[in-house]
DNA sequence: TTGAAAGCGCTAACAG
DNA sequence: CTGTTAGCGCTTTCAA
């Protein structure tokens, strides 16, 4: 019943636990006669034991666990992200616990000192927000490794995208097919990604002497593009193309139209951010911009896994991934697709 | 830099470990002079003091740590079942260590082994096939509660949603709209969910003297859903209706069918099963039947608390939901909605 | 090449 | 009401 300790393994052995411990650890290294080393073995297996990790970390002050602290693990950029992570952290023997901040700043507060209680080796942390660093510093402080990954976070070492230059290169694109009137639902004021997102935009609108129509922050669901999209809708008629931060904000403007019986991509078209699986699905296919959220996790998993602790940049590239939900419109793109009527509805 | 340890805390306390532990524990019910607490807390304050959890751990011999184990987090099924499992656990102050077998029954059994090193306290299990049962015996003869989720194990408590009857209710309700070439696209063989589904459909199907047109089984993917669909189109161009075993699967089915220039609702029809975001997100929007993934993990989480560990099953209620996916069709329905073309596209 | 002994940080009798 | 003591199961000097 109560599981076999070191102990019953040496005394079965005949030996001492100090020999039982080398063989477990390999600290066997040629001085040690195979024929103990046999017979330890053969106690291991006869008692089925595993060695107790709770007292392997009280001596070692090692717990061979890594955590994920991000705000949403039913997002399917985040899960991607995870799994990356947990990848990495599997192949060289490290668990993985996954803290889902719900999105509250607060629970991701009371899991920093979950982690800090649980003396987690390493943490890949996706703020809520702006986060309180001071949390995060503490735990920083008795050495445990912190890598943040998706956003940026002043002095630590992050593992982003390009989304500036993606975004730029989304903003070229439309621009290129006709659109002028363009709004844009953008993220959270305080998460980098979003603002990254938007800035590139602007930016590339700018340089071809176009103002946006407006622009939303939004919070990245699905419930927010909707809303958001809906709110716009109604006010404005004139609007060509709508720019969300990220798919499910995008994929929530379609809807919207869809409700107020706008046509799109006739009468506006519509692009979104990352490229999850729901983009593919839905219909029309939405343009956007690919992020590589598995190979984000995997980075940074590896980064921690090397102890970099620099503050450094790491940023991954992105890929435009055209989508039929912004065809060419207007007089000075290629125009390979036959035009599609766009009258504009009002109301 | 080294972390603070109870003795510290003691000393600037002016006390003796225990009371500080006595402290910590809430052991100090009524009997504890307040002075003597305040001064302990300001303490632990003062040093910012937390306990180390494996030094604790291996006193108490409880980690404080549950673990799921499930076939794929970046599902969106399991995603939200993890996350009910996960706010469950966290109320009770313990920790989710979430496993991801990534669909490999050889992961899914290096997971057991780290499990039972790790020490968790209780595991909610989506097995990825019919499990090899010795390894999770192991860890229950060691007293480690077991509960599985989503699906059967005998011999196991289990919680899972009533596949059955809600299968039976889609192929009546399907029925009912006039549907009678119905193909069935079911999930792997070894899996009780799966099966459960697919039994329930035939039996009701066959209750109204009709065979289905096809049954080809899959991996319960999006891809499995596409590359099925295709294979039924191109073999046989009288379906009338395709009805999948989950809703990834039928959204596969769609995109197949539009693939080959099937209309979909109009030419032929296509429901799902579980009622994940994404159903609800692709158009036409599909027929499925709620299944309470979040409910699942509460419960499962619920059931690992009270420690009950009888092999009973728990069955939760779902909920037929009609999409646009399946209009009504043929003579004998109420047809609310006007008829469609709905001419046999050779080829 | 192996064993003996000390102790990681905490909790739980048992005293007082 | 609080302190003393004895480990939990493991690793790691230090000796032999």
């Amino acid at each position: 019943m109560g599981r076999a300790t070191i102990r019953d393994v040496a005394r079965l052995a005949g030996v001492s636990p100090s020999t039982v411990s080398r063989v477990l650890n390999g600290k066997d290294a040629g001085h040690m006669r195979p024929e103990t080393k046999e017979r330890v073995l053969a106690a291991i297996k006869a008692l089925d034991y595993t060695p107790a990790k709770a007292a392997r970390t009280l001596r070692k002050k090692k717990t061979g666990v890594i955590a994920i602290l991000l705000p949403d693990i039913s997002n399917p950029f985040f899960s991607l992200l995870a799994r990356g992570v947990a990848a990495v952290a599997f192949e060289h023997g490290l668990s993985t616990l996954i803290c889902d901040s719900d999105n509250s700043e607060d629970k991701e507060n009371r899991y920093w000192d979950l982690l800090r209680a649980e003396g987690v080796d390493g943490v890949v942390f996706v703020p809520v927000g702006r986060p309180d660093e001071t949390k995060a510093h503490r735990l920083r402080r008795r050495g445990v490794d912190i890598v943040v990954a998706d956003r940026r976070v002043e002095g630590y070492p992050t593992v982003e995208a390009d989304n500036r230059t993606g975004s730029a290169s989304l903003a070229s694109h439309l621009l290129s097919l006709g659109y002028r009137r363009i709004a844009y639902l953008a993220g959270p004021p305080d998460v980098s990604s979003a603002m990254d997102r938007l800035e590139g935009f602007l930016e590339a609108l700018r340089g071809a002497g176009v103002e946006p129509v407006a622009v939303l922050h939004g919070d990245f669901t699905y419930r927010s593009g909707y809303v958001l999209a809906h709110r716009l809708f109604s006010r404005r008629h004139d609007v060509e193309a709508i720019v969300a931060a990220n798919d499910l904000m995008a994929i929530g403007a379609l809807r919207a139209a869809e409700d107020l019986n706008i046509s799109v991509p006739n009468q506006v078209g519509i692009a979104g951010f990352d490229h999850v699986l729901p983009a593919d699905l839905v219909r029309p296919r939405l343009t956007t911009v690919a992020v590589p959220a598995y190979e984000i996790g995997e980075e940074a998993m590896r980064r921690l896994l090397r102890g970099d602790n620099s503050a450094e940049r790491r940023v991954l590239p992105v890929k435009l991934i055209p989508g039929e939900s912004t065809p060419p419109r207007g007089g000075d793109s290629s125009g390979e697709e036959a035009r599609r009527n766009r009258p504009r509805d009002k109301s």
